[in-house]
DNA sequence: TTACATACCTCGAAAGTCGAGGTATGTAGG
DNA sequence: CCTACATACCTCGACTTTCGAGGTATGTAA
């Protein structure tokens, strides 16, 4: 809101990220463009790409993904991303712990992120 | 649960470590090692020393928290962090975004975070 | 032909991570 | 007395990650 918080978006897209890029892929196989697109609708602001190309290739890195190059008719080639079983592993589990988390941080402070 | 799942402790301890530190000193003061030994239990992680050291000069440096040093009569001396009012908007602005992207991850997909 | 949207990428400086190691005090056990 | 462990702080250096800037290319619309 007020420029106060300001100084905390670049570690809150940090954190967020990474996650907020598996959810979407979790919806179905995006190509890097696209899900760019995506997260500037899903956070609000645009994740930079020297940020986000580099994150796509850790995920193929850690096996979370594979990726397909999709040649168009028209346009640039696409390099789309889909989610392995590893992936949706990942996702559920993060999910998992990114909602036990949200309990601790609204005050129910017994719940146990182990 | 599985080992799938434990190439992204640190991906998670990363992102997550941030605001559990803020929202520790949120529920009062607390020096280094005290930080420490809550965020294992919130966490059921240790927090590296080499981490959360650089962490706590960071919030400083931004202005989140003060220092104060406490002499006891008896054990080394103490460290005291203590959230400012920067630091409570901070942690309040982080909940809520914490929240609002935890209801994009539990399928309610037309929440916004902006 | 200028501009913008789509679509990919690398580079290099800066920032952050974290295991290892260092310093020091106090307590408990052998 | 020596060892070990808990408390309590810190730095160092290798490593990883971030991300603005820049580069390449196609298609469309003014």
């Amino acid at each position: 809101m007020d420029e106060t918080v300001q100084d905390w978006e670049r570690r809150w897209r940090k954190s967020v990220l990474p996650f907020a890029a598996l959810a979407a892929l979790g919806q179905g196989p995006k190509h890097g463009y696209g899900l760019a697109v995506a997260l500037r609708d899903l956070l609000g602001a645009a994740a930079p790409e020297g940020t986000l190309y580099p994150l796509l290739n850790s995920f193929e890195r850690d096996g979370l993904t594979v990726a397909e190059w999709l040649i168009q008719e028209s346009g640039p080639a696409r390099k789309a991303y889909r989610l392995t079983q590893k992936g949706s592993d990942v996702l559920q589990e993060a999910t998992r712990r990114w909602s036990a988390f949200n309990n601790i941080l609204g005050g129910h402070a017994n719940v146990s992120l182990d």
